[in-house]
Parts: C-alpha cells; structure tokens; sequence
DNA sequence: CAAATATTCACCGTTATCAGTGATTATATT
DNA sequence: AATATAATCACTGATAACGGTGAATATTTG
C-alpha cells in the first residue's frame, strides 16, 4: 500500500506558489480520499505517469492535466478574494 | 495600446477550476499594474507567446510557466485553508 | 480616420510532454 | 522476513510546447 500521507506532511505555506507545493496538496487529498494513484489517473482521465509527474512537483506538466485532478479531487484553489477597498470603490483593486 | 481590463471583467466564479479562468485573473492583474505582454514576459522570464496563450485560456500550457507569470505578477493562490475539525484532531481533514 | 501601440498568429527548430507497457523500487501487511 | 500491493522509472512513438522572429490583426490615441 501507498506511504500514508496526512495533513500533517502539507507544506506549512499557505500559498500555493510552486509545482512542489502543489503536487503535494494533490497527493494529501488522494490519499485522504483512499484512493490509489492508478484508480485517480482513470477517474481524472490521464495516465498514471502524468499523475504520479504531477504530485511529484514536476513542473513541467500542462495545465490541462492539472485541472483535470483539480476537479476530479475536488481541490477547490481560489486567488484572493475580490474585495474592493473604500479607496477604490470602482472595483480596480485586489487584494 | 492594449484593451483595458478591471476586475469587472473577473469571472463570477469564486474558483479557479480552468485555463480559462486563470488566464483571465492573470490579465485582469497584468493590466491592472499598467504592463505590457512583453514586459509582463520578460519580467516573468517566459516567452511572449507563452505568456498571451496563458491569459487566453489555453490549457496545454506548462505549470512552469504558470508559476513563473503567477510568483512574478504577485498573485497569491490558496486552496481551502487547512483547518482540522474538532473531530478530526489528529489532522487528517481538508475543509 | 489615420498613426501609433499592443496583441495575436503562423512559422521554425529544439525539446519534452503524454499514454501505454513492463521492469524496478518502495511501502504495507501477515 | 516473506508476500502482496503501490508507486516510480525507463523506454517507445506521436504530438505539442517553447522561445524567437516577423507579419497580421486588434485597440487606443491624436
């Protein structure tokens, strides 16, 4: 069976701002759910190698494939909220 | 000069579940500094192509250079925060 | 409407992904 | 420790990304 991973192995970072980091939000969430690696590629439509690339922190991995588990994990990412300070009411500001 | 994008051109979406999206939340950031394609992708270190296929939703696009455009233009991702439940305290638990 | 600027697109050569298969290595279970 | 299971790695062939350049197409400004 596959080495169990929990929360406890995330990185500490609350951003997610490298193929490292995410490959391992991808993988503690995989796990979490009890699923192997070869049963996840086919329910996110890659292949095992792709996915095993992705948790691994490969950074050259597309895009398409990324969202693929994404989505297929539920993995919600978010940017920072559109929150338009008083200082720009107009809503030219992110935060 | 270029067409001017606001956050109001941000999509409803409160998720980043597509090229689509994140492309366009890293052109509404770009043109919200006042940068161009091609300084944007200098100062990202990526192609130009590269970067106008990223903001227009392409999604065979490496996370390299995603990462690359995401870390240079300041743009913090997050997933939901890692809060463990009150009854799951040895950590075991996305929200 | 014309001029200036910004973005997209098509092409090139180089390089690397991708899915699939099978072999190797690592991890769990008894 | 031995067995079963899971994950990684090395390969194959097909497809495509990547950066660079220059041309074509927006988009903005005077």
């Amino acid at each position: 069976m596959a080495k169990k991973v929990t929360t406890s192995d995330m990185p500490s970072t609350d951003f997610i701002d490298s193929a490292e980091i995410l490959g391992k939000l991808i993988r503690a969430k995989r796990t979490e759910l009890g699923i192997k690696l070869a049963d996840c590629a086919a329910l996110c439509g890659i292949g095992i190698n792709t996915l095993s690339r992705i948790e691994n922190g490969n950074a050259n991995c597309t895009l398409a494939a990324v969202f693929s588990v994404l989505n297929g994990l539920g993995i919600k990412l978010t940017s920072k909220a559109l929150t338009p300070t008083a200082s720009s009411s107009s809503g030219e500001e992110w935060i």
